[in-house]
DNA sequence: TACTATTTAATTTTT
DNA sequence: TTAAATAGTA
């Protein structure tokens, strides 16, 4: 392979970024500007042009999706393996650093990794043996903490309580739960990236062991790396790498999940002398949704600056629909679809994109009234399915005794007779002891502190973890994984439940299927087991098996991030709910906003369907909501707004005007003042014209409804 | 222990 | 509205 090849398929700006010479590099890649392509280059010419052996690469990615992305995409444009080449997500490259240096990182060899839910029912039932009511700390509250605590790289002790008493009850949980994991031999998913890089830290022979080894490291999404991500590609490019990110601050939409998107700032202060690429054109989209994009997000400050442009067509104008309420929008944009696909469009070729879940349900039904199949993204996935984490809480038992999370998950599923009270004595027994629950339990039984029935029945629980042990040592991990959920009693437990039982042993024998096309890493000493259960965990599979029918694709703006469609519509653009209440009291919160709808307008190749709601039921109350004030933030020129053909079953009504809505000024999270409540801010509105009334939220008068004809409010 | 009634809370998501 | 979690009952 020569040069051509490489360089031939870029325009100027990714031919720079790709050949760019051994020194840091921040390429700001627009979307549908092919970022990718410039990451995937960019490795081959270092391997081919500079001669550089790929055991000295690493690249970084946040989903596992995206890592099988390039990987994918290197072997077909190198033809050549990428095996022995570290490519994977941070939490995967993580892991691989803890299972080799296990001891060195202060972890047991077979520890375990939670999933958030396993988390969060560690930080349950450790609240209740605090006898904490979950009325005072929500356990998802404490999660929160916690995690956000360790995505910045604090420990409980590095936690600052700042003189508040909520503050210091939540460190000591903190602690306490640490404390917890260390004795289960347990790490979360925050954990693998802080003990990583705490490994790195205090470990100096084996950060220069890395730094070295790592010539070049490229990342991918770096406007979504968190403190403690930023940290660990410093600890691991040290002076010696070259780093080699790939960004764009205006499709950060994770600020709230720890993402930092001035890490994009501190790249350039952190690393001398970056060379700095903007990658502006873009392959995607016609000039037209361009257009509009680039207008909405201009409106946001502290931007690092682009602009897209293409040198294709205009292409159509974008569509504006105003729905009567969200059964009228979900009508018209099935009405669409159903339009596209009888022009010979796919359905796949179509997506409905929305803010929050919930959403999805009406256009469901709609779609589904309509005959045509449909794919909604998101939900439950294949290793978190109910069943399929009890037969993995088996294997864990079996791998681990001191798991107990999973000893408290299945030591009476199916029912063998250990009841609640059973539990609590071995619970209570554990803490005292200071040992995990599988050996209070044993201690339980020869104390003779339960009844006999129940030691009888614990003690089969006992004998039955040992003897799965036993039987399966010299079995293959499917042979392990298929004599589990029979010999447990899991595939018995489901098939007598007539209602949901044939697919969960379905489900169960999936799982079989899943060990046997697992590949165990070769050169680990580690059981297969130990590995499967690991990427069971961090590969928590798809949403859905592939299914092979076309269908129409329903999804958040959030998780359409990174895809493209010919024919996009968003939906419900009214205030409140996309901009999201929740959002609306700060700017940095409506900004983030902003940006989730730029993603959602360059999602789209050919056209752009914009809808909202006059009326739209939420949680069984209807709600009159204004246009979003993205619309207003779309050009007019570039914007046409759809009439439906008259309907006699559709009440007259008055549709405001976007620019109506406008004018009465007065906006979800909008801050007023009023001559006799003061100062609040606006929560909800409903009516129009001389009946336009708005709920309002006053600091020191509390919430009340005003009629805006009457009110005078002042607008702050 | 399993089923039923009541209460509660409700962006966004990957690992 | 509704789904999920908890409390109460047979």
């Amino acid at each position: 392979m020569d040069v051509t090849a490489i360089i031939e398929p870029l325009n100027e700006a990714q031919r720079e970024a790709v050949t760019a010479p051994s020194r840091p590099v921040l390429v700001l890649a627009g979307a549908g500007s092919g970022k990718t392509r410039v990451l995937v280059h960019r490795i081959a010419w270092l391997i081919r042009i500079e001669g550089i052996s790929p055991q000295r690469l690493l690249a970084v990615t946040f989903t596992n999706k995206a890592a099988a992305e390039m990987r994918g995409r290197i072997e077909s444009l190198l033809d050549f393996p990428t095996r022995q080449f570290w490519i994977g997500t941070f939490h995967g490259l993580s892991h691989r650093l803890l299972r080799t240096h296990a001891e060195a990182a202060g972890l047991p060899s077979s520890f375990q990794i939670m999933d958030s839910e396993d988390q969060l029912r560690l930080i349950r039932r450790l609240l209740r043996s605090l006898e904490i009511d979950e009325s005072e700390w929500a356990p998802k509250e404490v999660q929160w903490f916690i995690n956000a605590q360790k995505d910045e790289g604090l420990r409980s002790k590095h936690v600052d309580d700042q003189g508040n008493a909520g503050r210091r009850q939540l460190i000591d949980l903190y602690a306490r739960y640490e404390t917890v994991c260390a004795d289960s031999g347990l790490v979360d998913f925050a954990e693998l990236l802080l003990r990583a890089t705490e490994l790195l830290q205090q470990h100096s022979d084996l950060r220069e062991h890395y730094q070295s080894r790592f010539m070049h490291i490229l990342v991918d999404e770096f406007q979504d790396t968190n403190a403690i991500q930023y940290h660990w590609l410093k600890l691991l490019a040290g002076r010696s790498s070259v780093p080699f990110v790939v960004g764009d601050d205006d499709q950060s939409i994770y600020r709230w999940r720890g993402a930092r998107v001035e890490n994009l700032q501190s790249f350039q202060r952190d690393f001398s002398d970056p060379l700095v690429v903007r990658l502006e054109q873009n392959y995607r989209s016609t000039g037209t949704i361009l257009d509009a994009a680039n207008a909405v997000i201009a409106n946001n400050s502290e931007r690092l600056g682009k602009n897209l442009w293409t040198d294709g067509d205009a292409g159509d104008s974008i569509k504006l629909y105003a729905a009567f309420n969200e059964r009228d929008e979900a009508e018209f944009v099935v009405n669409r679809i159903a339009d596209f696909i009888a022009s010979g469009m796919r359905r796949s070729e179509v997506a409905v994109l929305y803010r929050s879940n919930a959403q999805s349900r009406v256009f469901e039904e709609a779609l589904l009234i309509a005959g045509l199949p449909y794919r909604v993204y998101g939900g439950m996935r294949f290793f978190e399915r109910a069943e399929v984490k009890d037969a993995l809480a088996y294997l864990r038992l079996i791998a681990n005794r001191d798991d107990d999370p999973s000893f408290e998950r299945i030591v009476n599923v199916p029912t063998r007779g250990i009841g609640a009270r059973t539990v609590d004595v071995v619970r209570q027994t554990a803490r005292a002891m200071g040992v995990s629950l599988w050996r209070a339990a044993a201690a339980v039984i020869s104390e003779e502190r339960i009844t006999k029935r129940s030691a009888t029945s614990l003690l089969a629980f006992l004998r039955l973890i040992e003897q799965l042990d036993e039987a399966t040592r010299s079995m293959s991990l499917a042979e392990q994984v298929e004599h589990v959920i029979h010999a447990s009693g899991l595939i018995d437990h489901h098939k007598n439940d007539k209602l949901a039982g044939e697919s969960r042993v379905e489900n169960l024998q999936e799982l079989v299927s899943a060990a046997q096309g697992f590949v165990a890493d070769e050169d680990s000493e580690l059981p297969p087991l130990v590995e499967f259960l690991s990427y069971a965990v961090l590969e928590s599979g798809d949403t859905q098996a592939e299914d092979y029918e076309d269908s129409v694709q329903l999804m958040t703006l959030h998780s359409a991030k990174g895809l493209e469609f010919p024919v996009v519509f968003v939906c419900g653009l009214e205030d409140g709910l996309f901009p999201h209440q929740r959002s609306a009291s700060d700017a940095a919160g409506l900004e983030e906003e902003r940006r989730l709808c730029y993603v959602g307008l360059t999602r789209a190749r050919q056209q752009v369907f914009l809808t909202y709601a006059e009326q739209r039921r939420l949680y069984g109350r209807d709600h009159y909501g204004t246009p979003s004030r993205f619309l207003r933030e779309v050009p007019q020129e570039l914007l046409e707004e759809v009439r439906p053909a008259l309907k006699v079953s559709r009440p007259v009504y008055r549709r405001p005007s976007i620019d109506k809505a406008e004018a009465s000024g007065v906006r979800l999270g909008q801050r007023v003042r009023h001559g006799k409540f003061g100062e609040g801010v606006v929560l909800n509105s409903e009516g129009n014209g001389a009946h336009a009334r708005v709920q309002v939220n006053f600091e020191r008068a509390g919430t009340k409804w005003l009629v805006l004809a009457y009110a005078s409010l002042e607008l702050m």
